[in-house]
DNA sequence: CAGTGGTCTAGACCACGTG
DNA sequence: ACGTGGTCTAGACCACTGC
């Protein structure tokens, strides 16, 4: 066990003469969130007791059980009353709906299958490579997929992921993989998803992704930029997803 | 002060025989969330203190606290410590753009200045009545305006309200009015709009709408659909807005 | 039955805003 | 100096899960 884990601060030192101040529970939040990016704790996995870690951080159960609280609202863990709390994974339903927001004109959650059109590695376009944090011309893994709707296709991915994270990701690999695609990551590659950040727009259909779509050139798409990130804020997929919106729609809650 | 305040059910009481239970908090939350409906609190003043509450419905400060926690998170009441929880409203910079998600390509957050095109009472169609939750041919409001971002015009919206809730509700009221639109159905008709859903689609821009938005007919446009609710889940308002997304972006974050 | 998270309490002290 | 919300503790008991 690391040093920090055994001395999270006395208590006694809290608020005095630090530039910095940060309540008890707070730094026992960071200590569980250094925990999960070292992947100390696997996704799927149950971490320690909430009085295992207040014995192990030596604070109070209460105050284990707000840092907790924190990381559950923020979806990174999952609390399951008499069983313990469990790292958070993609390999469930409720985690899977998470990030599809489309939607059939009725409400119902659509049955999503999805065709690999391509896979290759190539060199990361400037705007990409900027917002994979990566140098221009880096190496990416380009994937291009069709997600069908009740058999009509719907929507047109173009992914771009860092070659480094993802070592070994090829067509074959996509193909043969059966279940959500951030599962995978998480599983095959250790990269789990944790948050995205979307833009989206309306745009004309070009020739290539109107034919794909079955639409008509100029249609208008709905298109869905987004940056996902994994733990510490680190970006690890680019996606642009062209949607069609006749029979579905993209479902926002504000609160 | 009415007779469930005093006696939210005894702690003794809790877990049996009941068919339905709930735990001491949130049976709190569900009282605080009932004088909010009721208007005992108006926005934007404080509510009572954590320990008058824990007095008045005779449970600790620790239980007040965690139904206070969670109005909250929900954005209906503001904690700022020092001072007391107060009532959220509209009224504020940072309540106002939690509903406006459109940001220019810069990520900057755009001034708007809208333009009221148009104000009356109608009849409304099925469909918005359907959604308001009225009767077909109710009595609504309908409201088109402009907003501009820039100068430049960016979104177009159509609104429709119950009559019945916004009487008095006139073009020169509106022209007359500075500030966001729920500022002003919360102040001037006691209407507090408190969660939104929305349905986004792209659309082709109509003739009419183009002219107003300064582009081509048929030009990809932002459909964004809302029906805003107030307490109670009770629906408030049907809105349809075009944007154009040409320097601008409607963003989203999911976590 | 034992172990987990969930609720509730009572009391201490801290940080912040206001007078 | 006072009152507010914010943090932390210790302990009791409840609800759920699985053996």
């Amino acid at each position: 066990m690391s040093s920090e884990s055994i001395q999270p601060v006395p208590a006694a030192a809290r608020g005095r003469g630090a530039a910095v101040f940060s309540p008890l529970y707070k730094q026992i939040k960071r200590l569980l969130l250094e925990s999960l990016r070292r992947g100390e704790w696997k996704p799927a996995t149950a971490i320690p007791s909430e009085l295992e870690l207040a014995s192990r951080f030596q604070v109070s159960q209460g105050t284990v059980r707000k840092a907790i609280d924190e990381l559950a609202a923020e979806n990174l863990l999952v609390r399951r009353q008499g069983k313990g709390t469990y790292v958070a994974t993609h390999h469930e339903p409720r985690s899977q709906y998470r990030f599809l927001r489309l939607l059939a004109d009725d409400g119902a959650v659509p049955v999503a299958h999805s065709r690999f059109v391509d896979c290759r590695r190539v060199r990361a376009p400037a705007e990409i490579a900027a917002r994979l944090g990566l140098k221009a011309g880096a190496g990416v893994v380009f994937v291009r997929r069709l997600l069908r709707f009740a058999s009509a296709p719907v929507v047109l991915d173009e992914i771009w992921l860092p070659a480094r994270m993802f070592r070994g990701l090829s067509y074959e690999r996509l193909a043969a993989y059966t279940g959500p695609l951030y599962g995978l990551f998480e599983s095959e590659f250790g990269v789990p998803m944790i948050r995205a950040d979307e833009r989206l727009r309306a745009v004309a259909a070009d020739e290539r992704s109107a034919e794909l779509l079955q639409v008509q050139a100029g249609s208008p798409l709905l298109l869905v930029e987004r940056v996902s990130y994994t733990y510490g804020d680190r970006p690890v997929e680019v996606r642009r997803g062209l949607c069609v919106t006749r029979g579905y729609y993209y479902h926002n809650m504000l609160t």
